[in-house]
DNA sequence: CTCTTTAATTTGTCTTACAAATGTTTAGCT
DNA sequence: AGCTAAACATTTGTAAGACAAATTAAAGAG
């Protein structure tokens, strides 16, 4: 158990050290927004590392827009300049893994967010992939089966008719560590879930309807009762 | 130019199928949260691919949160269940890449939040490095030079001090966009540099007297000049 | 000086190999 | 037979080498 937090961690430390090194590099040779960095080869021999760490650190500052690799050519430094380039290094490198806590606030934040979005952009296509998604949880529950899943495929569904990509996109980062949260604490029991059914079709309603205020009312009626549970744990 | 989108593009192809594949596999063995995945060797076998692409396929699955890698063990199916499985590997099968009117609405609501937090959580570090970050800024525009990064860099320093760890890093994600589009359309002149002087003063005078609504308005004052260039792109 | 051809670089990928740890099986002992 | 311990096989992670594809730099000819 502890070893894999070990050889993780262990990874995790090569990694940063890497990353540093490379931020140090710019620093030094005063590369500016565009300008090529050495070549794989040449960085793996300089830090003493395989080719194959260099890549795996290259391609985390390439995922935080930090550098872009070009196929037969080359790494290039972003276009954003040094000093942004030394702060983003060092908050990356600091920074620390989610909790429980933080990944419910955040998605409370975006959801309230997406369904105004959602009620006003939602094409005809969301509406029955929506629809779809409400049955399914709907069927589940009166079965008087667990239906987290369906629940957050339903608020998966909002994220992606409000037709915002980026939005979109952290809602399926959150969702797994939400899921895996909600069947540990068991924040969803019976009676929420029943209760849940009458909610997803108000919010549904309220998107369907195009009434963007409304569909955000109720979705903060929705997270009323999981602020209880959350906050309770 | 084109032959990069290409490759990347092709690349991408193998790996959307790859992941297709494994999520039939997680189907048709009825694998359930836990479960061990076939070996990666098996798995290049099988799909007739090489390791490395069984490898790249896997890592990403594990990056939302779908699979769990064990050092010396193996693969093993997230704690999510197949519901879910299907429904968050078709969507990020079909995920779009995010535009820049997506990130700035994404920007927007987040700050407003993280600039609420910070007001309430801040620390005496956070208050330095935020004071920190409001100088290099306004020494910057008072030389006259662009000062984006530096504007930037004060608003992660907010993200920091909010205490979310989730909302910290999508902050980190969507900034580089930000910061290119911005020096791309020109987003920032001297003259709103000299206004965002004050308005970040007062930003960071609401952190620090602890005052959320407060902290809020402002930014969403400073935001303001942001809509109308945001929008007329 | 300009254009074309050639050579050198570089990323991306594949293959092979090994290390480290984990499960599994088997042999030996009581 | 049952239990223990050691050997064996499996698996991920990593390293190293090699090649393809394409770009970039260089050299050579006119």
């Amino acid at each position: 158990m502890k070893i894999e937090i070990l050889t993780k961690t262990d990874n995790q430390n090569l990694q940063n050290a890497i990353i540093s090194k490379i931020g140090d590099l710019i620093n030094h040779k005063n590369l500016e927004p565009g300008d090529k960095l050495p070549s794989e080869r040449m960085l793996s021999e300089k830090f003493g590392v395989s080719r194959s760490n260099v890549r795996e650190a290259i391609q985390k500052l390439e995922f935080y827009g930090l550098l872009n690799s070009i196929p037969q050519s080359g790494t290039f430094v972003a276009n954003i300049g040094v000093i942004a380039m030394n702060g983003m290094i060092e908050d990356i490198l600091r920074l620390e893994d989610p909790d429980f806590k933080s990944l419910v606030e955040t998605r409370i934040l975006l959801e309230l967010k997406t369904v105004r979005l959602a009620a006003i952009r939602r094409t005809e296509e969301d509406l029955e992939k929506l629809k779809e998604a409400l049955d399914a949880y709907t069927q589940k529950v009166l079965d008087g089966e667990d239906a987290v899943q369906e629940d957050l495929l339903f608020h998966l569904a909002i994220a992606k008719a409000s037709g915002n990509s980026t939005m979109n996109t952290f809602m399926l980062i959150i969702t797994p560590g939400i899921i895996t949260n909600f069947e540990k604490y068991h924040v969803c029991d019976k009676g929420l879930a029943q209760r849940g059914i009458k909610e997803h079709e108000e919010i549904f309603d309220a998107i369907k309807r195009q009434k963007p205020q409304l569909a955000k009312a109720k979705m903060k009626e929705h997270f009323g009762v999981l602020y209880q549970y959350c906050y309770n744990v």
